[in-house]
DNA sequence: AAGTGGAAAATTGTATACAAAATAGTTGAC
DNA sequence: GTCAACTATTTTGTATACAATTTTCCACTT
């Protein structure tokens, strides 16, 4: 294994957590990851910091540092504020957007839909969240956009997991059209409504994702 | 200079930032730092990493950490976005709240008030704190609660200066009330309103504030 | 004279050694 | 036999030494 810096490690962990390599809860143990990264335990303490900032492990104090994967409840509440958050973007957005942006956004949709048809889920993925990025940069609020970044890069995982449901690919691309219609219309509460019901259903989703899980596991 | 832990140190640097010791901008010297407070580089590094998880500084890898005390337009964002999420906690409060913490509210508010005849600055804003705690706490929703009270710490420092605005205090008392009024009422979409209104308001009051004292200045 | 190259200084990042704290295990008393 | 206290072990926190990177400054070339 070659030589590595913080950086790569506190990566690397997040893939391992997010890959399920660590079950939640978990103490991650310094000196064990640090022979395994083949590095010492002052990169990996700075890498479990960086991994506290976008809160996928908690350190406590004298105890150690833990994965800090989030329950069911916290997930749907992550996503009931994600809704709200997005819906306060297209309310901003609805005055604000400029033409460049709808086109922009118009032309990242066609993609999408044309990732769709050739079932490729990570180009998807990736124009979807294309799609959104757009959106937080056009409320025109600096702070507002960062925090959604930064949320939506936390449930990135969780989105992952329902694309796998049969005709949400669809759904979710009528409803990004329907987006964009009402922000050209300036529609604040419109686009607010829609972006807000957008989010949310990802939730209602997951959730059942979760259940069928459950379920299946007993 | 008595013997430091990280804990401490984090908490110290946060007060001589906030108290303007050190200024925007500025690059925090690890060295200088660890002689002044007595300790080794590999502690003050650790409070960094604290002091970055709220926002106070920014840590740029081979370039160092600097105050990040954020300027006028990013204040107005935070402002707005603490609105937004404190008339989401309202919306769902409005719904889910008890008659012990309406209570409580208005319980906390007669002493916020005692607090405003007393003159009792330290007081009006402990009992102010608390009034907001509740509603995020009654939101029913944990995630929200966490990213509010995060938030509000981090404008604590400026929601301080403007008690000095006269007139503001008696004002704010009654937008309390208000806001209990509508949340027992189960009226979400009018406590919502009143919150972002009640929130708003201190932005723009901060607005206000920063302008006068930067024509001051000049 | 201005710009580029490189060497030296300053500063951050990492490794190792040591200290402090927490947990676990064991012995003793009741 | 159970609970409590003490010791031993494990684990986190800190100090110091060293490596790597960036920046600065000076010399040299064009």
């Amino acid at each position: 294994m070659e030589r590595k810096r913080s950086d790569n490690i506190a990566e690397e962990l997040e893939g391992l957590i997010l890959g399920g390599v660590f079950t939640p809860g978990e103490r991650l143990d310094e000196v064990q990851l640090a022979d395994r990264f083949a590095v010492s335990r002052t990169p990996l303490r700075e890498a479990f910091h960086r991994l506290a900032l976008s809160g996928l492990v908690e350190h406590i104090p004298h105890r150690g540092t833990f994965v800090r994967q989030p329950g069911p409840v916290e997930l749907i509440e992550m996503f009931e504020v994600m809704a709200e958050l997005e819906a306060t973007c297209a309310r901003l957005a609805a005055a604000r957007i400029t033409d460049e942006a709808l086109d922009d956004m118009r032309a990242t949709n066609a993609r999408c839909l044309a990732a769709v048809e050739a079932a490729d889920h990570d180009g998807y993925y990736h124009e979807n969240e294309r799609f959104h990025a757009i959106l937080y940069r056009q409320s025109g609020n600096g702070f507002l956009e960062g925090e959604c970044l930064r949320l939506h890069k936390r449930l990135m995982p969780f989105r992952r997991m329902q694309l796998r449901l049969r005709g949400r690919l669809r759904q979710s691309m009528s409803e990004h059209e329907a987006i964009v219609e009402a922000l050209q219309r300036g529609a604040a509460d419109e686009a607010a409504e829609a972006l807000r019901a957008h989010v949310a259903v990802q939730g209602e989703k997951f959730h059942h994702l979760m259940a069928g899980l459950k379920q299946a596991a007993e």
